[in-house]
RNA sequence: GGUGGGGUACCGAAGUGGCCAAACGGGGCAGACUGUAAAUCUGCUGGCUCUGCCUUCGAAGGUUCGAAUCCUUCCCCCACCA
């Protein structure tokens, strides 16, 4: 079995053009316009402009970015432009967002060491020569109030109200800020800046990128076709893959980490991943939930093949194998791991100490309860005496929880 | 500007003088079971030199033997009406 990615092959029609790249979406607007311009573009003889918005406060990308990125990365195999747009703009004002606090407003030099980390990330995935990135200070940046003005006069209260979450939380009584307000159509006057084709997000941008519809319209262009694509749910399987909520798989983690994730999520979650994160086709996936459904297949066999396909992909060829058989011998077997950080010890330490010194836990108390509950061994005996001196030795394991270890050095 | 509702631990939310380090739920952590899956079950979830002590309930003062709870001042948030 190969995990190799699903690319576009060399040659299509315009209709199976459509197919391809229409295909995983959730929403689109609409099929026939996006059939037309891709007629045009092909007599033209150039590319569409395929816009995806990113926003600068979070560098770290992960699987549920790639959903997107991957979609992106199918329109560039079929001859289209990309055109990544980095907020930078609005990042330096800060966004407060309804359910979390404020975010921090980022410095011009923090936005632009973010950019960095986020195009060395995102070409993981996007090919960097069909790939244009833009911020969106270019154009924001050099607005005046007057255009601000102008600008907001294009869109009604009403129409903004239409958005599901700000009519959720307007009827909850719960704050909306202005600035939130006017996201919605500062992105949708990017779409015109940048005369984007088509602009792709997630479910959750809907009401967004049709906005640049609207727009695009009063700015006499011709309005971008809408695609988006699902949100999946993170390691915890029922919220949304965010990094705010710590249960995402970077595409920057190493190998280890990543695999390791990937084997924690539910049996069901995972075809999803397939689907969305590998590209395999739905045929393919189909064939794999009947035969783990008739017992032919152990759902662990599946999802170690996620594990090492999607290890390979963003980590390198070949650490898939390497990360699998680790973690094979480490939580089927109960081996040690290959690597674990070492730990200096001089003399008889309290195990209170020695858990907290390891980095452990965080507290004295946190440790204290680790132990006493019994999630904390030395050489694979558990310690639940609190009081407990340990006489260090060379090449002793310390082990706390399932994942943690650390050896003693003297 | 006016009216009303609020600010409690990671989050949501009870508590309105002592039985409050603070119910309950979520999350998290540990253990059992496993495929480090899910589900389930058990325990823990402020700190410490841990049968006790210290700090915490927006902030600062005050009343009281004793305050998250009462009083004063202040700060902040939300909705509605202007």
């Amino acid at each position: 079995m190969t995990c190799g990615f699903l690319y576009a092959p060399a040659i299509m029609t315009i209709d199976q053009q459509l197919e391809f790249l229409i295909a995983r979406h959730v929403d689109l607007f609409s099929k026939e316009e996006l059939k037309k311009k891709l007629e045009i573009a092909a007599k033209e003889g150039r590319g569409l402009r395929i816009k995806y918005g990113a926003d600068p406060s979070a560098p770290d990308i992960h699987l549920g970015h790639v959903v997107g990125l991957n979609k992106l990365r199918e329109f560039q195999e079929a001859g289209h432009t990309v055109v990544f747009i980095i907020g930078d703009f609005t990042g330096m004002i800060g966004d407060p967002s309804g359910k979390s606090a404020t975010r921090p407003a980022l410095s011009r030099k923090q936005v632009a060491a973010n950019a960095e980390s986020y195009k060395q990330q995102v070409f993981k995935i996007l090919d960097p020569a069909k790939t244009e990135v833009r911020f969106n200070s270019e154009w924001l940046g050099g607005m005046k109030f007057e255009d601000v003005i102008r600008l907001s006069a294009h869109v009604t209260v009403a129409q903004l109200l239409a958005r599901d979450d700000f009519s959720k939380r307007y009827g909850a009584n719960q704050p909306i800020s202005l600035v939130e307000f006017l996201y919605p159509l500062v992105q949708a006057y990017d779409s015109v800046m940048v005369k984007a084709d088509v602009e792709l997000g997630g479910t959750d941008q809907l009401f967004n990128l049709l906005l640049g519809r609207e727009l695009q319209k009063i700015y006499s262009q011709y309005p971008q076709v809408v695609m988006t694509l699902p949100l999946i749910e993170g390691l915890d399987g029922v919220q949304k893959m965010s990094k705010s909520l710590g249960n995402y798989v970077g595409v920057s983690e190493t190998a280890k980490e990543m695999f390791g994730k990937l084997m924690s999520v539910s049996d069901e979650l995972m075809w999803k991943y397939f689907l969305y994160i590998l590209c395999r086709k739905p045929a393919e996936i189909e064939a794999m939930q009947k035969k783990v459904a008739s017992g032919e297949l152990h759902p662990r066999a599946v999802k170690d093949e996620l594990g090492r396909c999607v290890v390979d992909r963003f980590a390198g060829a070949g650490e898939g194998q390497k990360a699998s058989e680790e973690f094979a011998r480490i939580f089927a077997q109960k081996e040690l791991p290959d690597d674990m950080p070492d730990l200096k010890l001089d003399g008889d330490i309290g195990i209170i100490d020695l858990v907290v010194k390891a980095g452990f836990a965080p507290t004295n108390s946190e440790a204290r309860r680790l132990i006493q509950q019994g999630g904390v061994k030395i050489n694979d005996a558990a310690v639940t005496d609190g009081k407990a001196v340990i006489e260090p030795a060379d090449g002793m394991i310390l082990k706390v929880g399932k994942r943690k270890f650390a050896r003693i050095v003297c």
